[in-house]
DNA sequence: AATGGGACCTGCGCGC
DNA sequence: TGCGCGCAGGTCCCAT
């Protein structure tokens, strides 16, 4: 759940906070969360660097510390991050710095992960990523479609193909472009992929503004929530009237993924 | 090449 | 009240 703009949320705020702060102690509490080399090696590694930069590629994040290593951070579904004085109930991985604050990696599901590379480039997850949807010009996007057969939604979700763009917010574009998330690729007319590359940018952005959506576990460093679900047009409002023709949300899953659309304004 | 399914995981909300 | 079940969505992997 956490996708490019909560991502980048966190990002910001975490720039903010921890540059070039030293990390005094790490506190592994869940060790499915390492990857890459034993929890203890993790640790050793970690203790005494400085934090000297913080970046995004797609949902991933990407914290340089000193002597050219890379702490790499993947949500995945559950996952979130919280500076704080305290652990908090599912803090899985604690940074401890020097001033006592605290950096919480908690997960619910124990699906993210957390792992200490030099060359973060050819991680295979950044290696393979496609283009960010942000520095991406209209027609550079419009032509990521040359020849694609595949239907337009989990394209948008594909991170090989678009980086950063998760279930929630594919929806949300579909709906904004009006097209119907069972669209294949191929019947999509240019001016349609345009809209789509419109759509894209703009809720990309609001949401960014907006500090993302809290839909289950993110939240803000803070741990306050994101404030964008006001603002979700089709997730999760089965049966709710749609903002522009009153008809009910649809809910049905496409590819295994629970999909909200309208049908009347979707084609 | 595209698609579908399962695996990884846990907690929440539902129905009985 | 309590239990079992389905569901949530990101990624990888395997089979078709």
């Amino acid at each position: 759940m956490p996708e490019l703009p909560e991502v980048e949320t966190i990002k910001l705020q975490l720039k903010r906070k921890i540059l070039n702060k030293k990390i005094k102690e790490v506190i592994v509490e869940d060790k499915r969360l390492i990857k890459g080399i034993p929890a203890q090696k993790f640790k050793s590694q970690l203790q005494g660097k400085a934090i000297k930069d913080i970046f995004r590629r797609g949902k991933v994040l990407i914290i340089k510390l000193e002597e050219s290593l890379f702490l790499i951070i993947h949500l995945r579904i559950s996952g979130w991050l919280t500076l704080s004085q305290t652990r908090e109930k599912f803090s899985r991985l604690l940074l401890k710095f020097a001033d006592n604050q605290v950096l919480n990696f908690c997960d619910q599901r124990v699906l993210g992960e957390a792992r200490i590379v030099r060359d973060w480039r050819s991680l295979p997850i950044i290696k393979n990523m496609g283009p960010e949807p942000l520095e991406l010009k209209k027609d550079e996007f419009v032509k990521l479609f040359d020849g694609k057969r595949t239907k337009v939604k989990p394209l948008l979700m594909d991170q090989n193909f678009l980086a950063g763009v998760g279930n929630i917010y594919a929806q949300e574009i579909l709906f904004c472009a009006g097209i119907h998330p069972q669209r294949s690729a191929e019947k999509t007319k240019k001016e349609e992929l345009e809209k789509i590359y419109s759509c894209l940018i703009s809720i990309l952005k609001d949401a960014i503004a907006k500090k993302g959506s809290s839909v289950d576990t993110y939240r803000q460093i803070d741990g306050s929530q994101g404030n964008y679900i006001p603002f979700l047009k089709v997730y999760q409002r089965e049966d709710e009237l749609c903002f522009k023709c009153r008809r009910p949300i649809k809910r049905k899953a496409i590819g295994g993924r629970g999909t909200y659309f309208c049908s009347h304004c979707q084609k």
